[in-house]
DNA sequence: CCTTGTGTAGAAAGCGCTTGCTGCGACGCG
DNA sequence: CGCGTCGCAGCAAGCGCTTTCTACACAAGG
């Protein structure tokens, strides 16, 4: 039925071992058998049987991508910058890897399972995406589960979260989601602001306390006042932006900016504004976070934090092939940029 | 080193075929051992070698997802929904699942490698999503390689694509995109647009074609002119539908409205017209195409044809994975339906 | 009491590939 | 001219699992 080495070989009039090597190319093999084999290869229009090579050779070619939600661009920059990294087809790279991107939807559990599949599969890497979860229990799971997946020979990189206890020998490439937040704040204090309310996602997640905690700072470190009634948790995604954003307002009807958590957030801040007649940034000055390429096309452009994703992406999937050096102690820690856009401006009475 | 069936087999004071049995749950096992053999799994952390049982049982389970662009939420809410249904981790489905998100750039070459990749990795299924390349060489040597992973046993899945051959056994959820096409510029004529400039896609692909016969099907039945000077190809993206409104505003002044190939290259449109100091819709009206999220908070909303990108996906990934039968024939059409939005408007000057 | 079933476990034969080791000419050097 | 080398190909032993077929024990039926 399938075509299997032994009939390639048997057409060539060679060994299996011989076809093997002619396929893995690593090992001399006389340019005439070579050629021959190839033409046997082909006539039979034969396809290499994955899992019986990764079983004999104990590896496979298999890479991993974790995102948390693999509609949203945020992610999907990343997971695009990895794949073309770690040499799927047409990638830079030679030998060709299967990427294989696994949506967590933010659950704890299913990155956990994800973990197991990949470590199933016997993965040659895995690359993790976006914010942690704060629970020690499932932290030290992860720890555990990223600690064997080494153990075992496949290389663990995470790309836009905070580093794992070192012991786990996972590369990490952190984004600086704190400063990012300050600057943000900063920007809006600067510009005279005092009222900012503030819309952070969901209180679990690491990237959430890290961003909050650097508009604290910020505000803090000017002696604005903070007003806890100011902060409204939520998710990630455009309509809890604006029924945060509804909220503050009814708390707050003074507010003179928003900071929201990340750029999807913000187009959600943005529509509950307009609805509520207010005009940004003349009466209202909006933030948002990460620099997404629809930002620039809100009206108007969204004032943000611009996060490297695709060159965050590129460098975690190369240090996944281990084609660059991890940095020094397995830790870099991405800044993010300010974007001053038309969302933000002076407030109306400073 | 690592652990096999066999250490845990030992330790559970059965044969290994006994631990097969019960980690597979296809045979009868009486209560009492598969506990004693369960416990052994647990106590050992035993992780099941996926390769070697891939070879074995002569099948996997992974299923590949090819889109076009991973960083896109066009194809990032399909595979999303795919992906839910295929019963990866926390998907409604029973057996754990491997979702493979292989991203071909559009790229014909990458597409068939990625094929091949899947076939040797003996893919349970494969579903490929988003418009086909209309050139007959690569659509033959897809449909043999369709063809190929059929007769190896994988399910193939067409969400959002032309049909392939009849012949390919391969089930295909395509979207009308040429009466979307037709809708929204039945809609323009309408309010009385006679000047629209039609910003299309890449030329080679299914998709750009389908949408422009639409649109040129809509001005043809309402006996509107069709000047070939006022269509425009680009890319699916951001800068080329800005680049293309200015060409066409330099071709005609005059323009009235503008036909985008989707969402994203209205988004651009739109940023062209307001740099050029025009405002939407008063001065042009805009539209654009598949309803992707930001496209409601765009200002004003675009008015688009929403595709239910969730609802094809998630219906795709139950048929790839046989909870759903295939509609008849193996082709089911789905359409679009019309947003009305602000983004379009009576011409100034009817 | 022996036969026929029924339910459960084991033995063993692969699945298709990789790779260490062996084998065998040919070549070069003393 | 003989022997050590080198280059290349083959042998065969697995890799860790699944699954068919066989084996056994016990229950029920004639």
């Amino acid at each position: 039925m399938t075509v299997t080495l032994a009939d390639v070989a048997a057409r060539a009039q060679v060994s299996p071992a011989t076809v093997s090597r002619v396929l893995n190319g690593n090992y001399p093999v006389a340019a005439s058998t070579r050629e021959r084999v190839l033409r046997a290869v082909d006539d039979l229009d034969y396809v290499l049987n994955g899992p019986a090579s990764a079983l004999a050779a104990a590896t496979s070619d298999l890479v991993g991508i974790l995102v948390n939600d693999i509609a949203d661009p945020f992610f999907g920059i990343m997971a695009g910058a990895i794949q073309s990294e770690i040499g799927g087809p047409g990638g830079r790279a030679g030998g060709e890897r299967l990427a294989v991107v696994c949506n967590t939807g933010g659950s704890p559990e299913r990155e956990l399972t994800y973990l197991t599949l990949l470590q199933r599969q016997r993965a040659a890497a895995v690359v993790l995406t976006g914010g942690a979860v704060e629970d020690t229990a499932h932290a030290t799971a992860v720890a555990t589960k990223l600690r064997k997946l080494v153990a075992a020979g496949t290389r663990v990189v995470l790309c836009g979260r905070p580093p794992a206890p070192a012991d786990t020998d996972a590369v990490a490439l952190t984004f600086d989601n704190r400063g990012g937040g300050q600057q943000l704040t900063e920007h809006l204090i600067a510009l005279g602001h005092r009222r900012m309310g503030y819309i952070a996602g969901p209180e679990e997640r690491t990237t959430t306390r890290h961003r909050l905690e650097g508009h604290r700072a910020a505000l803090a470190a000017h002696g604005v006042a903070d007003d806890p009634a100011w902060t409204v948790h939520g998710r990630y995604d455009r309509r809890s932006g604006y029924e945060a954003t509804l909220e503050l307002l009814r708390r707050e009807p003074g507010l003179t900016a928003v900071v929201a958590a990340n750029d999807t957030v913000a187009l959600g801040a943005c529509a509950a504004l307009r609805d509520s007649g207010l005009r940004i940034p003349d009466d209202v000055s909006v933030v948002g976070f990460d620099d997404l390429p629809f930002s620039i096309d809100a009206v108007p452009a969204l004032t943000t934090v611009r996060l490297p994703l695709a060159e965050a992406g590129a460098r975690a999937g190369r240090i996944a092939m281990g084609r660059e050096e991890a940095p020094p102690g397995g830790i870099a820690t991405i800044r993010g940029e300010l974007m001053v856009r038309g969302s933000t401006g002076a407030p109306k009475e400073a």
